[in-house]
DNA sequence: GGTTGAATTGAACGGGCGTTCAGTGACAAT
DNA sequence: ATTGTCACTGAACGCCCGTTCAATTCAACC
């Protein structure tokens, strides 16, 4: 037996990209072997290397992607006014992307240590540019007088985190829905921010 | 050559521990190998076997040991006074806790999911203990009229997120002491909280 | 319907993995 | 000086790893 029946590499592709999302996430890079995510492709190992170059530019391609969908998406979403609704804005947009992403959103921050140091460059720059757009609303606030805050830098590195912390523990059916959710971080993500009063949620 | 000269499993035991946290941290659980850790001792890799049973379990204790560490450090600071006061208190240390020990941080949050579902289970429940006793200080706060908090389940979730994120980008002689950082955090979290106004930084 | 190129197999490569264990040298107690 | 236990070695077990490649079969086009 060699090619298989119906196999096209528009197909294949896609399928080693989503296994290996969801085995990477669900049990880490360096615990997954090519083996298994072509057992769950449905072929042999080898065949992956069509597909790929090595697992770890496989690895890096997937968090690269997934950093530019980010940035892409954010960029289409471009919201105008003032820094107070631009960063309740920011606020839903991160919750909901990455609520949608799970699985990406994992490995873009625990496989971090797996890349190589030419990847790692190139992945934390992408994380880099994200992180300067929350900054930049920061900072206009700050110039608007609307926010009140000791350090812009630290300030979006800590609201980042408070956002994507969403993540290990959201879950779709669970007792809070996801626009409840946005609403409930927002309110706290402008506190933080020191925002004065706008229109009550 | 069999026993070595000076040894001492007083001596060979933490040393074993240290070694494993440290390649745990840098590398992650299941990129390092028994083999790597005893180079690092200064060992064959079956003399380690005298001080754990598997590696599953070296893992499992140094996160056990780790969370039991950071609740007995917290019950001993056992703050007084209200809930504000309370709150200053567990973020700045939290903060200070956590920067003081990366790796076992870096371990406790990045290997669960190497985690068999017994030692899962027995990590996951001192992870939650932690939580409560932020939980509780807002829910007093809630209650004494000194927060405004939509939902203190997620508030206490989100915050812990927040001051855990300090250890991502955190380094000794960096642009801030740690000290300043507190402040920063403090402010931040009391503002999430909406905190009713006390005594300025 | 024959040809060509794409998609895949299956075996092989060298190497590393976690763990076990009989053997051995060093230390402590007598 | 002898004994007994402790700490460790070094080899072995069976298994899995990432990656390569000649051979093979299918799909697509003329």
């Amino acid at each position: 037996m060699a090619r298989k029946p119906g196999s096209r590499s528009e197909i294949t592709g896609p399928r080693l990209r989503e296994a290996a999302l969801r085995l990477f996430a669900r049990d880490g890079y360096a615990a997954v072997s090519m083996r298994q995510i072509a057992a769950e492709v449905g072929v042999q190992a080898g065949a992956l290397y069509l597909y790929t170059a090595d697992k770890q530019s496989l690895l890096a391609d997937l968090m690269a992607d997934h950093l530019e969908a980010l940035l892409a998406a954010w960029a289409e979403e471009a919201p105008e006014g003032d820094a107070r609704a631009r960063l309740d804005h920011f606020a839903r947009f991160h919750i909901r992307f990455h609520a949608a992403r799970a699985d990406a959103v994992f490995i873009a921050y625990m496989e971090l240590r797996n890349l190589t140091p030419g990847n790692f460059a190139r992945i934390e720059a992408l994380r880099r540019r994200y992180e300067t757009e929350l900054e930049q609303i920061l900072r206009d606030g700050q110039a608007e007088g609307c926010f009140a805050l000791p350090d812009t830098k630290l300030a979006a590195m800590a609201l980042i985190a408070m956002l994507t912390g969403v993540n290990t523990w959201f879950r779709e059916g669970g007792r809070l829905s996801l626009p409840r959710v946005e609403d409930i971080y927002v309110d706290m993500v402008l506190k933080a921010a020191g925002a004065t009063a706008g229109p009550p949620p």
